[in-house]
DNA sequence: GTGAAAGCGCTAACAT
DNA sequence: ATGTTAGCGCTTTCAC
């Protein structure tokens, strides 16, 4: 507290320089010497002031995380890991809640350069899987990792995801075998990827099975505001409670995301009906919520804890050895978790 | 980027005293001359450099949070709006997750204060409640939110806490009107105070109603190494898997928080023990999860998202009206909510 | 109301 | 191996 490098200094009878160098550089100093200053700093408590140390230094030790947050788990699993492993290492984060709002995402992206982070991680933030967003666009004067970019070009940047397409087309390939049909899928209609490209492989796996539209159908809801509020569950719910409630209601469900599929369930509950017996439901994120409910909830796990623990130990790679050889790009696929909501 | 104040100045052929009087004082400046360097500023899209204002400025626009966060989501329902309020006001947040581990929460705190954060707002870290802790103690260079800090004295940090017991004790008094013996009482054998308060009160009321021990019991699981981590649920199912195997089951149980309720559900559930016909559950937290387990868990609002307002507020307060007169402590009362898992 | 100049505390280039 | 010194980009006296 309060003291200077020149207390330091004076303290141990060198130069500020010296101590400087003990504090920054690796040899460069006289053991002796260093040993000195050492018990100095330690006695005074002295640490170096972190703006006069990022006017002259290029790195902050701070990590900016974009993202939203909300009340859905499914974020706080990628956080939590990349929070441990990099305060480990000295690093801490600040934690930027975007929402579904690309002006906020900007300008956090602004503030956070001007912090000088010595890395931007973006998880699925609204502009993200955007043709030219502009992390893309943008020369960003940092390592930029992003977490769960699907478009090309990915740039300079890192890109770390895990792959939908192969959860989602097991649930279809399940839905096919066990001849679950009618099948619906229900997303939002925004222009999230996740939800574009369930759409999107839906509509081929349709094309490929033949199946009418009464076999398989899509409902878009604009009803969403944010689906990662928990509100989310409960918009669900008050639509299923219609849906299921018709005549020519489906005999399977996938749902953007596991919020939703909780509200589907809810729905089903009250209405009683028999799930999976009657109804068979698949959620997306394999959160610990997939495991609380009842019946327990069949799920693609996006295998998030992985992914964060990835984009973490590259900014570590990236800050110790700065000329290595690095892939721009990291992908896992996801997988089908079957659970108690879907026979087998 | 890149530019300087110096470019700004040349540009508006102004000094750069008066870009900075322009930035920083309201008044100091000629209109015109406010316009003319506020269009140049806008032109270069020019931003003062953080590390230089930091040297000479006593604000940072920097807020630290010391937290516990994992999977629970509690701690989501107080961060989310501080988060957003906080950043409507320029203000960027610092996310410490301090686990049970007290050294680490004093690394973070020790690191924040390097970074001469605005304002620390610590949430129910392992430290908070123990008496003499370092936040009593230390003088800290800026206003301190001790959220949910119990035990007096709270020195000269501000205090906004949920008081814990009008919650607690109605779910006693609902225990015994409705004669749902035995009770059993869960929590862990750590320190922890919301933990600790629980169990005073549970035998206060034991005393007062002439409870036998067979009547009233409590369990002090050592099993848990991080009651906010999701693995603590499946913990929780182990061991009442056992308990409630037993002849002598407990009638109802209160759960030290919300995970752990689930897993005496879940638990419940797959030993065929009816809830609430033959066993009465309550937890603790109110989060989203007692609404979506089946049956809706009863349990104790602790009113997170108000306190969390409240601490966002009493932020911006501070900063906007440094001279006001402020009260150091916060309090509301939590509330017993009874959903499907106790009968009423 | 505005400008000149002195530092804030540190790092790095240069000198020894 | 260590010391000297010139800035980093800003805010803030102190003149005018």
């Amino acid at each position: 507290m309060g003291n200077r490098i020149e207390d330091v200094a004076l303290a141990a009878g060198v130069s500020t320089a010296t101590v400087s160098r003990v504090i920054n550089n690796p040899g460069q100093v006289r053991p002796a010497t260093r040993a000195r200053v050492e018990s100095v700093i330690q006695r005074l408590g002295y640490k170096p002031n972190y703006f006069a140390q990022g006017l002259m230094k290029g790195r902050t030790g701070s990590v900016g995380i974009l993202t939203s947050l909300h009340t859905n788990p499914y974020y706080l699993q990628i956080i939590d890991p990349i929070e441990r492993l990099l305060s480990q290492n000295g690093a801490y984060i600040y934690l930027c809640n975007c929402e579904n709002d690309i002006d906020r995402e900007k300008k956090y992206c602004d503030e956070l350069l001007r912090r000088n982070i010595d890395a931007l991680i973006v998880i699925e933030t609204p502009s993200l899987n955007r043709p030219n967003n502009f992390y893309i666009q943008r020369k960003i004067p940092c390592p930029v990792v992003l977490v769960n970019q699907h478009i090309k070009p990915y740039g300079d940047n890192y890109v770390i995801r895990c792959e939908q397409e192969p959860g989602i087309l097991a649930v279809f390939e399940h839905i096919t075998a066990h001849d679950l049909f009618p099948f619906l899928l229900f997303i939002t209609s925004d222009d999230v990827y996740s939800y574009t490209l369930k759409e999107k492989l839906f509509h081929r796996w349709q094309r490929k099975q033949r199946l009418s539209s009464k076999d398989a159908g899509i409902i878009k809801s604009s009803a969403f505001q944010d689906v990662n509020d928990e509100q989310s569950i409960w918009k669900t719910y008050e639509i299923f409670k219609d849906i299921l409630s018709s005549a020519s209601r489906p005999r399977a469900i996938l749902t953007g995301n596991e919020l939703m599929a909780l509200g589907v369930l809810a729905a089903a509950r009250d209405l009683s009906i028999a799930v999976p017996g009657e109804l068979a439901l698949a959620g997306v994120d394999n959160t610990f919520l997939s495991q609380i409910c009842c019946p327990a909830l069949s799920t693609i796990d996006l295998r998030m804890r992985e992914v964060g623990t990835l984009a973490a130990e590259l900014y570590l790679s990236i800050w110790k050895n700065p000329d290595e050889n690095r892939s721009s790009l990291q992908s896992i696929p996801s997988q089908f978790v079957r659970r108690a909501t879907m026979t087998g």
